[in-house]
DNA sequence: AGAGATCGGTTACTTTTAGTAACAATCGAA
DNA sequence: TTCGATTGTTACTAAAAGTAACCGATCTCT
């Protein structure tokens, strides 16, 4: 912090959400999980820009979130889905309204 | 990059958008500026935690982008306003469809 | 059985972005 | 005429993201 008046309002959860899709890829992530769950593999194919570093980092925050969910498949060979709770669906949901504004004013 | 089959999709537009609403403080700046229009001082009040440095560098992204626009309004003292165009001001509105969810979820 | 390839990561290192603090030009008030 | 507010800027540090190489556990091919 760097001068100290801040009077008024602003409300934490609304605060707390800015930075939650403020933070680089996480919107993307959540849009790539919106019709099916993904594997780890398929979502960094979507999203080719994002490294497999970041992606990881971001998934762990995901899902300490309660957005998205770890699912391990005990088929062989062994895979790792994710996929949207539902909390991650209703603000995927939300987001559609900024796609629409995208498409719209982009 | 770091690996090379981004064989799919994803609009340029979504993900324009996404690369707009990804970055720190955006949301925020959006926010504090649907009510009413307000002076580099009052947003800067309104978000402490945005240093002068990054808020007049987000306010410079944001007027290129067409979503705010720089007002000086030549009384005296000149002061310096910011407000929304029409399509920063649909894209606070979009925002708010999270800012729902943030209520309902967090 | 051995040689590769795939998958889901991790590690170490570099580059980019954000935070901090100090400064400055302009104005008006005391 | 000195002070504070306002809107920035500059120089520097710290945090976040990008890059590339590596890993262990399967699989696939031969």
């Amino acid at each position: 912090m760097e001068e100290t008046n801040h009077q008024p309002h602003l409300c934490d959860k609304v605060e707390h959400s800015y930075q939650l899709i403020g933070k680089k890829w996480i919107g993307l992530i959540i849009h790539s999980l919106l019709d099916e769950p993904k594997r780890f593999s398929e979502i960094h194919a979507y999203i080719p820009d994002l490294s497999k570093r970041v992606l990881n980092e971001r998934i762990k925050e995901l899902e300490e979130s309660g957005i998205i969910l770890r699912n391990v498949i005990t088929d062989r060979p062994v895979r790792v889905e994710y996929s949207l709770t539902r909390k991650g669906n209703e603000l995927g949901k939300a987001l559609k309204a900024v796609e629409a504004w995208a498409e719209k004013w982009l």
